[in-house]
DNA sequence: GATCTTGCTGTACATTCGTTCAGAACCACC
DNA sequence: GGTGGTTCTGAACGAATGTACAGCAAGATC
């Protein structure tokens, strides 16, 4: 009779897409204390031992998974901007519409995302996901507020300050929306958001000068 | 010769007080993983068993100790509010300049911060704290607001939805100073706050509307 | 100074953790 | 159809976790 294989060989690359599937799912549903070797494991349906196998350790997969869950963020909110008209008001809006959507804002999402920031002082691979991802996502803002800038005429427009202060609105946002999402809608997350950049153009701008 | 006792009673209250001391020591130096029961009785210098004693576990001691701290800080930013000049400009700003003093912007304090928002999904304790103490401080932002849309004569503003929008802008630059203190000095996180306010007035106002 | 309440000790227990490693087994290749 | 290389298994390890509990002992009360 014919022997079933008791575990299929994957490419490298695959098998590791594969765990970082695992341990996002196991993130969102656990947190960060939830997300163990054994559940990740399980939920990938192979052995504990396949993890050292593919990474140095469980901060590595982590981190990894970290990277994965920015660059789709990344990815969806550059789309927004990309999709969205030319101007950089009506790119702001794409963005700020595209961050409330309910993919990103999904408390499972945040979920994983509370576990990252809880773990990027103890480990140092995660805390470089961050920094790294962190300064990529400042950078899409700091170029759409330049165009603002330059389109409104400010002159000497801190614009990296003023992306800290958005990010910052935004991150703020979106960590109480995980914390306990009724808090606020997703519209009403919007609309705080217009007028931050209502406000800058009816003169909070001028604090960034 | 004299028996020296080998450890000595404590009022309920005063025993509690110093075990949540030393919760807050070991979570701002290790973070949430670091703050186990053994860990935290070295630091109380105190045996195991004790904080089944007192509490009914590891969580509700946790989460007094958020209580604990969160009440220190709403203690210090309703302090900097009383000691303003009266106008709710004025109160705003001593609000945003006690946000980011030195106490309150301590990497350590806020490691312990991340650890207890880590913590809101998995710890129903937590939630009650982080739930309490949030409103708390909207509360105190809400009010601040209302003066300021009073003094001004903004019909019909909602200060309700314009406090979560300036709570989230606070915990995003506070989230993100924790996270990575280089990003900005606490002077430039004074002036993206004061720029919100600008901006509220300058016309940003008219969304909450 | 005996008694009693109760704050407190400290061992024990059952889990769970991340990591290791010798060897099994899959599958492409010759 | 063997062979080789590498993916993968799974038991084992030591350390650490939170909680339970039987009993010690401190210190107020009488």
């Amino acid at each position: 009779m014919t022997q079933e294989a008791r575990f299929s060989r994957l490419e490298p690359e695959l098998r590791k897409a594969h765990l970082i599937q695992a341990t996002l799912s196991c993130l969102k549903r656990h947190g960060f204390q939830g997300a163990s070797i054994r559940k990740i494991c399980a939920e990938a349906g192979v052995s504990v031992g396949l993890i050292s196998h593919h990474y140095s350790g469980k901060d590595e997969l982590v981190a990894e998974a970290y990277l994965t869950v920015t660059g789709r963020v990344m990815g969806l909110l550059r789309e927004a901007i990309a999709a969205a008209a030319p101007s950089p008001r009506a790119r702001l809006s794409a963005f700020f519409r595209a961050s409330f959507s309910a993919e990103l804002l999904d408390p499972q999402l945040l979920e994983a995302w509370l576990a990252f920031w809880g773990a990027v002082k103890t480990a140092e691979a995660i805390k470089r996901a961050h920094d790294h991802s962190y300064a990529e996502y400042r950078a899409i803002l700091l170029r759409v507020l330049q165009q603002l800038a330059d389109e409104q005429g400010w002159e000497g427009f801190d614009a990296g300050l003023a992306a800290i202060g958005l990010s910052a609105l935004l991150d703020g946002l979106w960590l109480e929306s995980g914390l306990n999402p009724s808090t606020f809608s997703p519209e009403q997350g919007v609309q705080i958001c217009e007028a931050w950049v209502d406000g800058l153009q009816g003169g909070g701008y001028r604090r960034f000068c």
